[in-house]
DNA sequence: GCCGTTTTCGGCCCGACTGTTTTCAGTCG
């Protein structure tokens, strides 16, 4: 059973348990298990094995029991004894807007309604009506969410919820009277999908904004449309995604900023270390009685709880608040001094390496390192070896010409099935940096997915792992790896581990490069660029990277040019040896 | 069910919005 598979049956359980009526504060420590077991690196297997679930946090000694139970019989007893008294298809309906716990268990209850299927069947027969809190528009909510049901399902890729993001403040900051439109929420701490957008603003009058803001064209639903707060649903990529917008006065302003970042966890934490100096702490700020503490600025309510400000990708409550947490040198994007993955029309690319170096310098890059497909990968424009060479002369040749940015050639080589790689290493040799990537064969189980990894970063022509796991965000899950070893490998032979930084890849993902780090592992952080505006998406690269913990140091190009290349002369000199 | 610088019991965040209510419950974040 895997993580994301334990976890979920413990949401499960929370579900099954509030539909009951439980206890919020029982159905949310199992929450608590779920999102646990859902973030861990190490397979939930392993902690099982050497007894050390109760460690982890947010896991006592009955959630422990539970995880081993499940391990080794497949299935739970009290998930079976909810299912018993709660049908289990109850909980599609709690995905639909408006319907909740209480909802559904009277739904249930008085209507026999067992499914999204019942309930379209109990609207169209009109048997809703006259049901204890069920009025007209209740009805209507209901019947617009089941429209909706299948068009709002799943997460927004960050990529895609910032352009977005990026359009609203523009529309929003052009309205009378609006002095300042920020984003918060998942989007603002970076996190690699979002479930909606959180949207705030300064304005003297709220409720015009909010109407304006529901009249926005990619506007598909209203939600909600109050004095202060405005709640719709918005055409977005394939897809639409909720976006909520509140005005908020200056003086509060950092207090909202701070509470609608969250995360929950966090704020939680925030809390409680506001409530044992006998304070609160809300949207409308950092109070003592009557009296306000700090409200204006999130610098001042940190500050004032005797906390350094925290980025918002660390305010996951993953130990943000201990001493020293916060590195000073957190990984900005200035801090990147150039970018070693990228294709031009050799391969698949759109661009010439002059347009990329051109590009580059524009960023103001130091150095690029042009990485083809390889010949095995022949559906992206991969080289044999013979086209590899003269496409490297060519690049030589236009590196001569080109000022202010160092251009090397390399190559995105292929690992093959048997862990063999698809260019032999007296070809290798002749490049300046190599990539080598996964591109068939991801159906594999762990263990040979290792075994591939591993040979790769065994050769000592190879400098970085491209995207390790394979995975597209939302279209295709991540290989099974064992992350562990390959992040040990890669420390003991000075090969780098990609976090690639396109948004449908987001790969190594910010818990695993943590990870990585920990274990001594060098990042690089790339966007496998294609077309010359994907180099913006650099930025999805450094917030992962920024929610791992990541400092300056511990991303290869964040090194000046003759470091790079010692980096990569340090470990073929090592096989020498 | 979890947890502990108010520690083994008694807390565990709280406000906006909506709809259906005569003062509040449910949902959501």
């Amino acid at each position: 059973m895997t993580n994301a598979e334990v976890a979920r049956v413990f949401e499960e359980i929370a579900d099954l348990l509030e539909i009951q009526g439980a206890d919020a504060f029982r159905v949310n420590a199992y929450r608590r298990v779920a999102r646990t077991v859902a973030e861990l690196t190490e397979d939930v297997r392993a902690v099982a094995a050497r007894g050390a679930l109760a460690e982890l946090p947010g896991v006592g000694k009955a959630s422990a029991q539970k995880i081993v139970e499940l391990l080794e019989t497949g299935s739970l007893a009290l998930r079976r004894e909810l299912t018993a008294e709660v049908p289990e298809s109850l909980l599609e309906l709690l995905r639909i807007p408006s319907i909740g716990p209480k909802k559904a268990a009277l739904l249930w209850r008085e209507l026999g309604v067992r499914s999204v299927a019942d309930l379209e069947a109990a609207l169209a027969a009109g048997r809703l009506a006259g049901l204890k809190g069920f009025g007209a528009k209740s009805i209507a909510q209901i019947a617009r969410g089941l429209a909706f049901r299948a068009e709002s399902a799943g997460r927004t890729r960050l990529g895609e919820a910032w352009a977005l993001a990026e359009e609203l403040r523009a529309a929003l900051g052009a309205l009378p009277g609006v002095e300042r439109v920020e984003c918060a929420g998942s989007l603002r701490r970076g996190c690699e999908t979002v479930g909606d957008l959180d949207l705030l603003c300064v304005a003297r009058d709220g409720p015009p904004v909010v109407e304006a803001f529901t009249r926005l064209p990619r506007v598909r639903m209203v939600l909600a449309s109050g004095a202060t707060k405005g709640s719709v649903r918005m055409a977005v990529a394939a897809s639409t995604i909720q976006v909520d917008l509140r005005v908020i006065p200056a003086d509060v302003f950092g207090a909202a900023w701070q509470y609608f970042t969250g995360s929950k966890e966090h704020n939680v934490r925030l809390r409680e270390l506001a409530v044992r100096r006998g304070w609160s702490l809300s949207e409308y700020g950092l109070t003592e009685g009557d009296r306000t503490i700090a409200a204006r600025n999130e610098e001042d309510i940190y500050a004032a709880l005797g906390l350094p400000w925290i980025p918002p990708e660390l305010r996951e409550d993953r130990g943000e608040l201990e001493p020293g947490a916060v590195p000073d040198d957190l990984l900005t994007e200035r801090d990147l001094r150039g970018e070693l993955h990228m294709h031009t029309r050799a391969s698949d690319g759109h661009h010439t390496v002059e347009e990329l170096a051109a590009a580059a310098r524009a960023r103001g890059y130091a150095y690029i390192c042009v990485t083809e497909h390889s010949q095995s990968s022949a559906i992206a424009g991969g080289l044999p070896v013979a086209a590899l060479r003269a496409h490297a002369a060519r690049v030589r040749a236009a590196a001569a010409q080109i000022r202010d940015v160092t251009v090397w050639i390399g190559t995105e080589v292929d690992i093959l099935a048997d862990g063999r790689l698809d260019y032999p290493d007296e070809v290798l040799a002749e490049l300046d940096f190599v990539i080598a990537s996964i591109h068939s064969g991801l159906g594999h189980d762990s263990a040979a997915n290792t075994r591939r990894t591993l040979a790769a970063i065994a050769n000592p022509y190879v400098n970085c792992i491209g995207h390790p796991t394979g995975r597209l965000i939302n279209e295709r899950e991540a290989m099974p790896l064992d992350l562990e070893a390959v992040a040990q490998a890669a420390a003991r032979t000075g090969t780098a581990l990609e976090i690639n930084a396109n948004f449908y890849r987001l790969d190594l993902k910010d818990q695993h490069a943590r990870r990585a780090r920990e274990l001594g592992a060098t990042l690089c952080i790339n966007t496998d660029t294609h077309s010359l505006d994907q180099l913006d998406q650099m930025r999805f690269g450094v917030l992962t990277a920024r929610r791992a913990g990541l400092r300056v140091g511990d991303v290869l190009n964040t090194r000046p040019a003759e470091e790079v290349r010692a980096f990569v002369e340090r470990k073929r000199r090592g096989a020498r040896a």
